[in-house]
DNA sequence: TGTACATCAGTGAACGCGCGTTCACTGATGTAC
DNA sequence: TGTACATCAGTGAACGCGCGTTCACTGATGTAC
C-alpha cells in the first residue's frame, strides 16, 4: 500500500501538471487575460475539447492557477521562516525574487482582479497563511515604530490577522511593509522604472532599510 | 477669426470625443483588455467599420486615452500645485481621488503595459510633468528625511528628474513617495484590501503622515 | 489465462460568437465658379 | 443664386481569425469473472 494512486490517476495527474506549465508559459508571456485553452491543446499537440476532461473549463483552470500561486509563495515564506527565522529582510528578498521570477504570476495574485472573479475560500485561507508569516516577520522586530491614530482603528479591525496576537503596532507595520514593497515591487515587475536609470534594486534596499529603520 | 475651425472639423472633434467617452466607459466597466471597437460602435448607434474614419484602429485609440489619461493627472497635479502651493498631502489626496475615480484608468497607466506596447514620446513627457509637480512638492518638505546610501546612487543616475535642480535626498523622497502611495493606492483601487475589515482612507492617511515625517 | 464488459482519454465536426479590419459603394455636406 | 464638382461620413457585406464549449463517436486501458 505504498502507493494508492491508480495508474490512471498518475496519468491524470501528470497531464493535469503538463496542462498548467503550459498555462504558465502562456500567462508569462502574454499575461493572464491572454490565456486560452484552444493554443494549450495546440502546443501539447491535443485537440482542444480534449483539455476539458481534466479541467471544467477556463474559469477552473484560472482558479487552480491562482491557488498555485499563492500556495508556491506561502510555501516560500513559510520554508523562509524555517531556514531564516521571522526575518523581515529574508521575507522580503523571498518576495522579490518571488515577484520578478515571473511578474504576469505576481500581477494574477497582486494586480487588477479579473473583472466579476471572486476567490473561493480556500485561496483566501491560503493569503492569510502568507500575511502570518508577514505579522510573525513584524513581531520579531525590536522597534515598535512609533504609536499612530491608524493604530486604534486597526486594533478595532483586526480579524484579517486571523487570531494572531499581535499589538496594533505590529499590525500596522505589517499592512505597511505589504504595501511598500507592493508599491515597488509592482512598479518594477511592471516596467515602469525601465529608462529612468537608476538600479530599481537599489531603490529595493532603501525601501527595506528605511521600513526596519521607521 | 474667431474660430478658424470649419464646421467639419468641429464636427470630427466631438464624435472623436463621444468615441472615446465610450471607451472610458468600457474600460471602468471591464478593463482595457476588454475594449472593442465594435461594441462602441453600436453603443454609438453606428456600424463598425465608420470609426475608422476616426481612428486607425484599436491600437491608436488606446494610445489616445493613455495619453489623455496621463494629461489629466499632470493638470490636476499642476491646478493642485497651483492652488494649493507645492503641497504633499494635497497632491497625494488628488491622487487617491484621481485613482479611486476610475481604477481602471489608474491602472491603465500604472498598472501593467499593454505587452509589446511602448509609448510615444510625447506621453514620457507628460509622465515627467506629473513628476516634476512630485519633485517639487518633496522639496518643498522642511526635513529631508536621513541621508541613505542610495542617495548617492540616485544622484548619478537622474536624468528622469528631467532638469530638477534638487537635492539627491529629494529625489530620493520622490521616489519614495510615488512607490509608497503606489502601494496603498494600487492595492485599494484593486479591491485587495476588500474583507479586511479596516478602512483603506485610513491606511492612506497613516502612510501619508509616516511620509511626511519621515 | 482468457473472455466480456465498463471506464475513460482523446478526436473531429460543429455551433455561435465577437473580434479587427478591408472594400466598394451611397448619400449628404461643403466648395468653386 | 445656381450649378458642377470634390470631399468625406457612414453603410453593409465580406474575410479570416480564434475563442469557449457541446456532442457523438472511436479506440485504448483497466476490471471482473
Amino acid at each position: 500500500m505504498a502507493d494508492t494512486k491508480t495508474p490512471r490517476e498518475r496519468y491524470r495527474a501528470q497531464v493535469r501538471a503538463e496542462i498548467k506549465e503550459h498555462a504558465w508559459q502562456q500567462i508569462a508571456t502574454a499575461g493572464a487575460s491572454a490565456l486560452s485553452l484552444n493554443a494549450i491543446a495546440k502546443q501539447m499537440g491535443m485537440s482542444g475539447p480534449a483539455l476539458y476532461r481534466y479541467f471544467a473549463g477556463r474559469d477552473e483552470l484560472i482558479t487552480e492557477l491562482v491557488r498555485d500561486a499563492y500556495r508556491s509563495l506561502a510555501d516560500l515564506f513559510r520554508t523562509t521562516v524555517g531556514s531564516a527565522g521571522a526575518d523581515l529582510p529574508a521575507l522580503a528578498h523571498a518576495l522579490r525574487g518571488w515577484a520578478l521570477d515571473d511578474p504576469h504570476r505576481y500581477f494574477l495574485v497582486f494586480g487588477t482582479p479579473v473583472p466579476g472573479y471572486h476567490a473561493p475560500d480556500d485561496i483566501t485561507a491560503i493569503a492569510s497563511e502568507v500575511m502570518a508569516s508577514l505579522l510573525d516577520a513584524c513581531a520579531a522586530l525590536t522597534g515598535d515604530g512609533t504609536p499612530a491614530p491608524f493604530d486604534t482603528h486597526i486594533d478595532a479591525h483586526r480579524q484579517w490577522a486571523a487570531g494572531h496576537s499581535a499589538p496594533p503596532a505590529v499590525l500596522h507595520r505589517a499592512l505597511s511593509v505589504w504595501t511598500r514593497l507592493h508599491g515597488v515591487l509592482s512598479l518594477e515587475a511592471a516596467g515602469h522604472f525601465a529608462g529612468m536609470g537608476f538600479d530599481p534594486a537599489r531603490l529595493f534596499e532603501a525601501e527595506l532599510d528605511d521600513l526596519l529603520a521607521g
